[in-house]
RNA sequence: GGAGGGGUAGCGAAGUGGCUAAACGCGGCGGACUGUAAAUCCGCUCCCUCAGGGUUCGGCGGUUCGAAUCCGUCCCCCUCCA
């Protein structure tokens, strides 16, 4: 590194810690963080953009937040010159990531995962610059291996090498089964490395392990060795799971203004700061005030959320959807008015009906049952009157409202 | 190859002939309280047009007035030894 750092103008030395500033900020962890720098100031010197990697699960095409932690690190090497590695794990996603608890996962056909390939295209474009992305898909080397190949690179680690992955620890000492293959999803992600010479692979916490083994095969292989750089995990609105579409406790980047604002609303208020820092573009001094705000009292929680909120609505749509969301959200939570924008929904059933029916046909619970259910635990409101009696009849009315729960509201429209 | 353990509702886990649509916990949903936070409290949580009906306890057959519970058979999972 120092040979690197000698020659160095001032100018570029400047250049090279502003880049390094930025890119360490919100970082997890950095494996290590003298290689990044040896890489970034070789790349301000030669004018050479690093190559950034991430590599995406092909199956699972929801695009949320939790995304966006990468996402906004990516756009940031992107900014400044660097060139980002896109990798459709087409080939590793036939095998499974044992991370976490993966039981064995659902073969994708051809077509499957190019739709997923498209969405997260799309929805990558609202924070990175797709224009400028160069996109992989890993079959075109892995499928082209050969048995004798795959030997080669299995001779490249050790078994125990491999068992050093918590995940392989604990099942070790668990005494829970491992499958072979198993091994193999962490060289396979490794070996993408080595085709892609990749300089710095981004992932998430979870992903050392298999981000490393790239640095690790590279250079078995001769090549320069990537940069590991973790990203924290951002747990959901619960505050306890990993984000994700599964444990539906997820804000989707595709999702509605008013939607966007209330779940980030039910975030614990643990979490705000790390929301902030890791998800909007406030910067880190900012959100550094914010904190200290809180601690001190002189902000109180609920707003600090609200400014939250308004900032990822803002991210993802504009400030005046921001503005309106935040609006509506304190008239229709916070002094329990009814929304002023209401869903209409043209009602063509007959004008004297039981609730029951009224609510499945406004799709808002899937069986009478359940609606009976809701309506016993106080749960729907007509025109802001709670319906006491499962068997009650509603006479319905032009723009009469509905409500079921806090958040179900719909305006009949009669059908003239 | 040998020995043993197990498959119960979204998950975990009771239940070993009728009182069991199946305890309990978690999760989820609704309500109260609030800041749609946390904590707490109450209710709901197999399906269905309701104090009524339908279908469940890995699959299939059988015994029985009656089975998640007994018998047969098949499938799957796990552990240990080799």
């Amino acid at each position: 590194m120092s040979t690197w750092t000698e020659k160095l103008t001032a100018e570029q030395k400047k250049e090279t810690e502003r880049q390094m500033a930025l890119y360490l900020a919100g970082a997890h962890e950095v494996i290590p963080a003298s290689d990044l720098e040896e890489k970034v100031a070789r790349s301000v010197i030669e004018g050479r953009p690093l190559k950034i990697k991430l590599g995406l699960d092909p199956s699972a095409p929801d695009v949320h937040l939790g995304h966006t932690v990468v996402l906004n690190k990516m756009r940031q090497f992107q900014e400044n010159g660097h060139t980002i590695q896109l990798i459709i794990g087409d080939f590793t996603g036939k095998i499974g990531d044992p991370t976490g608890k993966s039981v064995a996962r659902k073969q994708l056909t051809d077509e499957e995962v190019k739709e997923n390939a498209r969405t997260y295209f799309e929805q990558f474009g609202k924070v990175i610059d797709m224009e400028k992305v160069e996109l992989h898909y890993n079959s075109r080397w892995l499928a082209k291996l050969d048995f004798e190949d795959v030997i080669n690179l299995a001779g490249q680690i050790t078994v125990a090498r491999l068992l050093e992955r918590d995940d392989f620890e604990k099942r070790m000492s668990d005494q829970k089964p491992i499958s072979l293959h198993e091994f193999f999803y962490p060289l396979m992600q490794g070996y993408d490395s080595v085709v892609l010479e990749s300089d710095v692979e981004l992932g998430g916490t979870d992903q050392q392990f298999n981000i490393l083994m790239g640095r690790h095969f590279q250079e078995k292989f001769g090549k320069g060795k990537q940069v590991a750089m973790l990203m924290p995990l951002l747990e959901g609105l619960d505050g306890v799971e990993k984000m994700s579409k599964s444990k539906n406790n997820y804000i989707g980047i595709d999702e509605a203004p008013a939607e966007m604002f209330g779940k980030a609303m039910s975030i614990p208020d643990e979490l705000m700061i790390k929301y902030f820092t890791l998800i909007t573009d406030l910067p880190l001094e900012e959100v550094r005030k914010k904190e200290a705000a809180l601690e001190s009292g002189s902000l109180h929680p609920r707003d600090a959320k609200m400014q939250l909120g308004r900032a990822i609505v803002a991210l993802y749509h504009d400030e005046a959807a921001a503005e309106q969301a935040e609006k509506q959200f304190i008239s229709v939570f916070s002094k329990g008015n009814a929304p002023d924008e209401i869903p209409a929904v043209t009602w063509d059933g007959p004008a004297d009906t039981p609730v029951t029916e009224l609510l499945t046909k406004l799709g808002f619970l899937p069986s009478k049952s359940e609606a009976r259910r809701m309506v016993a635990n106080r749960g729907v409101k007509i025109d802001g009157e709670t319906v006491e009696d499962p068997k009650t009849q509603v006479k319905i009315a032009d723009g009469m409202v509905v409500q079921v729960g806090k958040r179900k509201f719909a305006r009949l429209n009669l059908n003239q």
